[in-house]
DNA sequence: TATAAGTTGTTGCTTTTGCAACTTTTTTTT
DNA sequence: AAAAAAAAGTTGCAAAAGCAACAACTTATA
């Protein structure tokens, strides 16, 4: 992959194309989209940040990822099988651009000047977001609360550069994220810092292990 | 998506293209890839199915996906963390394409006339990968063993339009693939058949579940 | 075709996880 | 600043899942 890749160039280059595009302002716990109707809907987070969370027939809900500045979700990434409501949700003040991802991808009739560069960016956009539900993968596969834990932390404290980081998000959606109950994870938790794996101040958690 | 994307076109296009590629033949069992060293490898698998399994430090095994007929697969849809192996093994006699990534996104020096088709077709390529994955995580959140098998079967299913079908992996590996116990699986597969969800004879599942 | 290797099926027991309920603390809203 | 609403932290108990071990059966291999 073209480790070059750069998101911010890359919108830049959508803004000044001819596409067409919508640039919304979300407040905090709103809807910014739900994947229902196939819209082929192509989103980016300009600003803030926001979950994408599964509500299934048992009440439980999960947080099926977690995006942040410039982190790209919608449709397009998702065939909806289920009847599950799949909604996107601002943590916070958000600013969204929304595309019809046919508009981005197919030829422009234009032949705007930028439409070629972006076409090559694509695939590089769509990759990324390939290897991080792969790590999401990864996590969810462990078979221990403790695992998905340790697993979770060292992805972040890998991503920061640093054994102290802090969690991006509440402990209750930590455990939506990992797909645990709350009460459990807590309790692990709790046994993680008698252990001496790690320590943990506020939502700031430090890695005590190589 | 463009609902018209067709693989076998893609590989034909990749065949006639400039590109150097690799063929290669692979007996049952035998390790097609490793994703270790970053080579940016893309492989299409043209024939045989073959599994990306991970194997961790507790000695458990992980179906991380699997594949079949045109599935691609690769370290270029992977960023390695942990120095967890993982493999790409045959489950039965292969035919494998090996490509290098960046020779079929690159722009092409002798511009021949499919590069331009290929790298507009390259999108819609990784594209189905992301909706898989995100297949594969819905799968993993659920949050009991039967819910993973409901949600399996239902999949499989749809996917062949029949209440009838068979596994495409034996159960110990299925065991392997949606992350649980092998024996706690076979406990909730009877409980499943004991309920009327459903029948099963020899890998021939029915589903008697509206 | 005999032997080995792997898969399926089963069970008793242990450990982990989930559930429910409640208290305390922190954050948000009025 | 008070009230309300979330979030964090705990705990006893129940249910689910994991572990280990083994027998029966099926599939590969010598």
């Amino acid at each position: 992959m073209d480790v070059n890749f750069d998101i911010e160039e890359f919108i830049q280059k959508l803004e000044n194309s001819c596409h067409r595009v919508q640039k919304k302002t979300f407040l905090k716990n709103e809807v910014i989209t739900s994947y229902i109707k196939k819209r082929n809907q192509f989103c980016i987070l300009v600003n803030g940040n926001a979950d994408l969370v599964r509500y299934d027939l048992n009440g439980n809900r999960t947080i099926v990822e977690h995006f942040t500045k410039n982190d790209v979700f919608g449709e397009v990434f998702y065939t909806i099988t289920t009847n599950n409501e799949l909604l996107v949700e601002a943590r916070e003040k958000c600013e969204v651009l929304f595309y019809g991802y046919n508009d981005i991808h197919n030829k422009c009739r234009n032949n705007c000047k930028f439409h070629q560069e972006l076409s090559e960016d694509l695939p590089e956009l769509i990759l990324s977001k390939v290897t991080d539900l792969n790590m999401r993968i990864e996590l969810l596969t462990k078979r221990s609360i403790r695992d998905k834990l340790i697993g979770y932390f060292t992805m972040l404290s890998t991503r920061n550069l640093s054994k102290t980081f802090s969690l991006p998000f509440s402990l209750t959606d930590l455990a939506d994220y990992l797909s645990v109950d709350r009460s459990a994870m807590m309790r692990e938790l709790k046994l993680l810092k008698d252990d001496g794996f790690i320590e943990k101040n506020g939502n700031k958690i430090t890695l005590l292990y190589k």
